[in-house]
DNA sequence: GGTATACGCTGTGTATACACATGGACGAGG
DNA sequence: CCTCGTCCATGTGTATACACAGCGTATACC
């Protein structure tokens, strides 16, 4: 998921301007309800006003921010609302995707027993429990990925394009999930091996069965955002 | 300078290269494949480069068009397979829709019915059996705002964002359609009535039934499309 | 006559200057 | 002491100038 970022010179200033926000934001460095200055990006990114601001509307189509009118960039808030929402979508195409999987017996993607490896790391695992900010946003990300490599498997190029779009506010969820209660992970790493051997198998009741579990909002993160 | 459209309500600059843009693509006045430069934008919108090339961006992001590094902004074509994805998505968010609203018995947005007969008035449809362009584009558009309409009822609002961002694909495939085989609108006309009864009666099963058939992939367009 | 190279035109990529709305600070009046 | 109005700083909205890449065309050389 991460681009290389050091090949700087074929990326437009534009590119770099985006890239550096949606790290930002993903990241956590710049926080919920934060208003985006378009100078600092400005500076951080090495780029003049004119690339920042196209990034910017562009990630406003993609829901990382809001445009207020003359007021700026302000990185969305999750409600708690759009956290049943988002598990909402995510079941719906993640499970149209499992279908996809499992009818058409389409192979897995190699290597995810060993990201799930990676994030089971037991260095990475104890930044995550330490509060580590860096870390638990990467833990979501490479969450995200797990989850968003089933859904490119399938090869439906909306459907990938739909799942991707929720990433900015999974992130979010993701986070606060981990953050707020960081003994999940202990339930969350065998519930994606169970994912994982379920589709390898292109067994749907079982990966539905494990999904749905796996997909439960937390009263905890729930009770927080509202 | 704040110029305001119709509405009376103000409007920016980048908003109006927008809307300009995203109107002459839906209503097919720039053909598909075509290189949108920006000077005409300028040029038609009255307003400088800076909101048009914010406006593209945005518009490339809601994948009405492609930006080429260095050699402009493409309208997007829709393959064939982007036909079957397109309908494929359409049908889950849809029928995903329609059980939430038969599920908590949501009353159905008023007018509806008033809409359908607008779409079916004789002379709108004579110039669309004519071929007329503009009436095809407009018969494609109260087409997506029918369906979206029991989409928006739902409240989910990622749903009504997901849905939302087929538009651009859903208004190339319903024109294409219509001009290809004006007959289907025959055929349209009644399957919205009954899709109409099923969800005012909140019976979920009537109304799956009814979009299973009526999102079909046309043959005729299917091979155009090749 | 065909091919390759150089030149110029067109249009995008970027920076920057200026216009102006918004929000907060500060002071005057009640 | 509180409230309201004015002023100013900050930052967005827009226009425009300049840089440069891509493509077509024309010309020169083979």
């Amino acid at each position: 998921m991460d681009q290389s970022l050091g090949n700087g010179r074929a990326m437009t200033a534009g590119e770099r301007a985006y890239q550096w926000t949606r790290e930002a934001i993903l990241s956590g460095r710049i926080p919920e309800g934060a208003f985006l200055e378009e100078k600092l990006v400005c500076d951080e990114a090495g780029v003049s006003r004119t690339p920042v601001r196209e990034a910017f509307h562009r990630l406003a189509a993609e829901k990382f921010i809001d445009l207020l009118p003359r007021r700026g960039a302000q990185v969305r808030r999750v409600t708690a609302g759009e956290l049943f929402e988002t598990y909402e979508m995510r079941l719906l195409l993640e499970l149209h995707g499992f279908k996809i999987l499992c009818d058409k017996s389409i192979d897995i993607p190699a290597g995810l027993s060993e990201h799930l490896d990676r994030m089971e790391d037991s260095e990475r695992v104890a930044r995550v429990r330490a509060g580590d900010r860096d870390a638990i946003a990467e833990h979501a990300k490479m969450d995200f990925f797990f989850h968003y490599s089933f859904v490119r498997a399938t090869g439906n190029s909306i459907l990938i394009d739909l799942y991707a779009s929720l990433q900015p506010r999974h992130q979010r969820i993701a986070v606060s999930a981990v953050s707020l209660r960081p003994k999940r992970l202990e339930v969350i790493a065998p519930e994606h091996r169970t994912l994982l051997k379920a589709l390898t198998d292109h067994d749907y009741d079982a990966a539905e069965r494990t999904l749905r579990h796996h997909l439960r909002p937390d009263e905890t993160v729930v009770s927080h955002l509202r």
